[in-house]
DNA sequence: GATAGCTCTGTAAACGCTGTCACCAGATTG
DNA sequence: CAATCTGGTGACAGCGTTTACAGAGCTATC
């Protein structure tokens, strides 16, 4: 079931067939026609690796991204997916599970696969792989970690920015005593998420944060937020690192019977669609994932296709979107 | 960047090169050592097209599945991503949006890499694909579609008798005017989703039911119950073909101030995860998405490795699981 | 009627790896 | 001391494509 086989039955020479399978060149009609009767006839597929093998390029874009299993991630794949294949590529994907051992073997296997392009939608970092990836050619955008490089397109969101906006209102609703769930991604000294955060405390006077950190999933904030209100004081408003994980939070607040938000507020981070439909639907911040998803296929496939400049750096701004799981504090 | 150019730094063949790269056979230590550093120093990363070709064994498996958004195919291809990492393989997924186009060209490709196994969770077909699929000699496993051939493995779950509890446990309470929120996928003649449910129609005495339908997704919910609510009677209980178009339907209900489950009782399928965490909890149908997942890794790995044989037809019985989201019909 | 210029097709050399076979040196055996 | 084995290595033929490059028929031109 290779080449040769297709090119006997149809009396021509290997060559030919493969013109006929690239509609590259010109072959005579009746020619062609004899080819593709006997491909269809032998059921013939032509053999991708060798393909590439022999091409030497590669239509496919490789993306590895922390969690599939959350919305804002796989919302940037659909957008990427779909403007790859209106230029004629395809991408294939990778999880890592927040779990850097899993990046590096996953962009090592995007290496392998020649990629034309790797986008890497990941929290986690390993630094020894800057320098694998930079002179590995292949063009390279990080979404929110790294640093630009050769051939290394940067894209982030303003998350300080973000968490300012939740703070701020929050803040002038009268919330003093704030709970931050997180998730494991954001262990260790001075991460972005967690800091922003942190550092609000010194601005706010009265302000005081306590956090907590669990599995990036629906159960992942239920539980931390367990452990939230179940050390000290009950914050006034839980302030959550995106939304799947508000919405673990809003089930294990209704199951103790407390009113979101009369008694306590919560918000999100991401502007996933699930935040409008769960229940109160979620005071948010909305990271434009179609926008991100766009920035990157356009990087990638303009890079790969005619090696064109783009710019190294680009720092979105995040908008924040007021809808009904936050309130006054108690009591004010 | 190749097999040559490591192997005349680490003055040795390119086979020893391939050995060491593959731990196999016997290097003796001190080569061995001189292979890795060239290797390291080169940032060498092995073409995995080409070991392919050369190998002609792929240890990586297909999955190709309807919807991804839906995080009842997100958890199938969870689990048989693990373990399939764990038996040394790899997975490689796609997407095909309920599009029987985008499954064709799907699994061409697939053929086209040469998985050692391919996974087609769908519900879409393409009946000329069996036969192609057949002689491809690819271990294959159908979920929910197709028959059982050759080399097709089928594995469906019994949705008749999933729907069955559901519309039995509404009918004793009650209801007698149901509402059914389907997706696109299922429109034509006699499908099997809708059809349990028009079924039912005859069996149990004075029940009326209504259709609507519109895409997989949590808006599509909300938009099939809009169409529902305003074209005739308000059915009493809304039956959805899955979780995510449910806590549409849940929305939809709470934004025009109708109560679940006082006024409208609803339904999910599947038991996703989100089913616990929305509000109110879904009553729904437990489809065992991790045996699902298993039972697709094992029969694709043991076949593509020892080609033995596997049941050609496996069938599994849904459980009903009762929450929130039902209660008597109103006025009884 | 020879020459040039097309159009179409075949030949064969890569592409980067794996795997078989052969080979060599030293150890073991009779 | 020759014969046999064995651990370690190199040469080289594929694997199924693509892609120069060359060549074989034509038609058109002078």
């Amino acid at each position: 079931m290779n080449l040769e086989q297709v090119a006997r039955r149809a009396k021509v020479s290997t060559a030919t067939v493969s013109r006929v399978l690239n509609n590259a060149s010109v072959v005579k009609t009746s020619t062609r026609a004899r080819v593709v009767k006997a491909i269809e006839e032998l059921k013939y597929h032509p053999n991708l690796h060798a393909r590439n093998l022999a091409g030497g390029k590669s239509r496919t874009l490789g993306m590895i991204v922390s969690n599939m299993e959350n919305p804002f991630f796989f919302d940037i794949y659909k957008t990427v997916e779909s403007d790859a294949h209106a230029a004629g590529y395809e991408v294939v994907v990778a999880n890592t599970d927040y779990r850097s051992e899993q990046l590096v073997s996953s962009i090592r296997l995007m290496i392998g696969r020649r990629v034309a392009g790797l986008a890497a939608v990941v929290s986690e970092m390993e630094p020894a792989l800057i320098e694998e990836l930079t002179d590995s050619a292949i063009p390279v955008v990080f979404y929110d970690v790294g640093a630009p490089r050769q051939n290394i397109t940067n894209i982030r969101v303003n998350y300080r920015r973000g968490i300012d906006k939740v703070i701020d209102y929050l803040y002038s609703l009268g919330h003093r005593k704030l709970g931050f769930v997180g998730h494991h991604a954001m262990l260790g000294p001075i991460n972005a998420r967690v800091k922003p955060v942190l550092d609000a405390v010194a601005n706010y006077p009265g302000l005081e944060v306590r956090t907590a950190a669990d599995s990036d999933t629906l159960d992942g904030g239920r539980l931390a937020t367990r452990v939230l209100l179940a050390s000290g004081e009950q914050p006034t408003a839980i302030v959550c690192v995106n939304d799947i994980m508000a919405v673990g939070a809003l089930r294990e607040l209704r199951e103790r019977g407390i009113r979101v938000p009369q008694d306590v507020s919560v918000t999100g981070f991401d502007n996933v669609k699930l935040s409008e439909f769960c229940y109160p639907a979620l005071t948010t911040v909305h990271i434009p994932r179609d926008t991100i998803g766009h920035l990157i296929s356009e990087t990638l496939i303009s890079k790969s296709d005619k090696t064109a400049v783009a710019d190294h750096e680009m720092i979105i701004d995040p908008d924040f979107v007021l809808r009904d799981s936050t309130g006054p504090a108690p009591g004010r």
